[in-house]
DNA sequence: ATAGGTTGTCGAAGCGCTTCGACAGCTTTT
DNA sequence: AAAAGCTGTCGAAGCGCTTCGACAACCTAT
């Protein structure tokens, strides 16, 4: 294992001039850099982490808290992950994946050890238990969600009150009056993940707003759930002309089945969907859909983590924009035709 | 920051004490130890992490490598991460999540750096870039798949081999003879990912021996690939009745392509997929099929690495055997039946 | 030519921990 | 009763790096 020292024997300088070569921090001479540079690369320098974090009380690493069911979203957790990994590398830092089994432990553990200069945390509750500790600390935090109170917490997340309202938006144009929303498994309401609820919220705001009526239920996903939720919905509203799916496991379900009944997607029935493009590409029906941001959630929490360790950066709340994309299972509400 | 100093004072004791009842490498009087433990939960202390890598050399961290590419068993890779990062911590390491983005400079920059004290590698290529770097190293590491040239490595793999085998013998019992295989995109069998081609292996052997016709063909999934895919397959082999996928966003579309062309499964055609065991539930028929066992590789890979690490365990290959879950969607070849 | 600035380099301290050898105070063996 | 062995604790060295103050060596202004 090749040294600091060594290098610096090797390039006839002392071990500080290797070391502010390395950072940056001092002005060296052209011809300095380029010797130790040359010799670092001879020798196949790389500094030791440990010692650097000791010295720095900086490790250059960035907490990641995943969930750990994996009932929901599994992809879009993923390029998450992916996203935070790569970007976070483009700022020298590498990335600690905690899943969220210790909680609130793992924030403490991470925090007292110095083992991470910062952390992000996904599928954030509406009260999360980790919060207060994230307050209680002065290092930096960014969350991916939007928990119900955010003084003092940066977050990212997509905006999913504005999703809401876009889809609505879209159908009413299509001139779509009775609007049914497949949501997420009653679990995910149950246990207060914002985005469900926001979303909602918007659906059903901007639906009033438009005078449209709308029906909200939640969905286990799956074939035979699926069934179930959509006889009782067009029992209930036999009217319904447009779906917004906000259930990865429900999109595919949902267009088999009305398939099956003989309702066509786009010409009797709409569908709009709140999820990752490749679930809208991949479907039977190309999907009409407000696709989640996941890479850019997760490059921006790195960013804004990135900025707060500079100094840079203070607290607030990132909402991106929604996008909706058209596709082929919209289309004009058919007594909009008559 | 509380320091180990501190609590040694607060304790009366010294510093070196306080380590030992942290490390249990010396033994400590009862009466000393619980005096610390009390002084460590009072001070809340947590050791840092940097000093601890510094002075032990150890940094408890395992690095994982996982595929940047995210066009295939995006659920997979996911469990398989999170087991590993569960399991971890159980023996009291934590993972750092490394892309495939950087290469084999990653196996040198975590190596040299002494960042982590291990790795685990997925989506190993059958003539991986990585593969002489680890050889060269004495860094424990483990990968998940199998490249064509095992020694001086430890690998933990579903044995693919015996799962085409699996997959052919169940179609075989039920009569089938013609049976066509749906594989993973082009790219995949391209870059030799060495699953792939092993299941292949697998069936094409075992169909041989059991006097089967077997035809393979890669497929990029969703529904327009899927619908060419199997046109050209039964316009190829008009007499099949068999078919085995091994492609996650294939099972679906075939499933719905069968169905309209009038085709019943599985009273018609029988249909064996190879994919984890939520896909086979959740696809409109519940799906026959040889699950990807990701928690058990997952926590197996690191349960090697520990050992490893511990000085226990040795280089070798593990080949976990497939299991055939029978659900709805394999029956008696139609010929059979006559 | 001298005072005052820059610039580039060095030496040394110290980050918080582990670990080795030393040793005091016991207990056991001969 | 002396020798030998344990047990439990301590002090000190050192892991490889960063960073601060010091200071030559040079450059500019007076």
């Amino acid at each position: 294992m090749v040294t600091l020292a060594e290098v610096a024997q090797h390039a006839g300088v002392s071990a500080s001039t290797v070391s502010y070569v390395l950072s940056g921090k001092r002005s060296i001479s052209a011809t300095t850099r380029t010797r130790v540079e040359q010799s670092i690369r001879e020798l196949g320098y790389h500094p030791n982490a440990g010692a650097r974090a000791l010295a720095s009380s900086r490790s250059n690493i960035i907490a990641l808290m995943i969930p750990l069911r994996t009932d929901m979203y599994v992809p879009v957790m993923m390029e998450i992950a992916i996203a935070v990994a790569t970007t976070a590398r483009t700022h020298g830092y590498d990335v600690l994946l905690l899943t969220g089994e210790e909680g609130p432990d793992a924030v403490r553990r991470v925090t007292g050890s110095g083992l991470a200069d910062a952390m992000i945390l996904m599928d954030v509750q509406l009260d999360d238990e980790r919060l207060p500790l994230l307050r209680g600390t002065d290092q930096p935090s960014v969350l991916i969600g939007l928990p119900a109170d955010t003084t003092g917490l940066t977050c990212v997340d997509l905006d999913f009150k504005a999703t809401g309202a876009l889809c609505v938006e879209h159908l009413a144009m299509l001139g779509h009056r009775d609007i049914a929303v497949i949501g997420e498994a009653p679990a995910v309401y149950e246990r207060h993940t914002g985005f469900a609820e926001r979303t909602l919220d918007g659906l059903r705001l901007r639906s009033q707003e438009l005078g449209m009526r709308l029906l909200h239920r939640p969905c286990e996903g799956g074939y035979d759930a699926m069934a179930v939720t959509l006889a009782r919905i067009l029992d209930e509203r036999p009217a319904t002309t447009g779906f917004v799916v906000q259930n990865e496991s429900a999109v595919e379900p949902l267009l088999a089945l009305l398939r099956q009944q003989g309702r066509a997607v786009p010409e009797d029935v709409s569908v709009v969907g709140v999820c990752p493009d490749q679930v809208a590409v991949q479907a039977s029906v190309r999907l009409t859909s407000v696709s989640i941001p996941a890479q850019e959630m997760g490059r921006h929490a790195v960013e804004q983590l990135v900025a707060k360790l500079e100094g840079r950066g203070s607290d607030e709340v990132v909402l991106i924009a929604p996008e909706l994309t058209i596709r082929a299972s919209t289309g004009p509400a058919p007594s909009a035709a008559h």
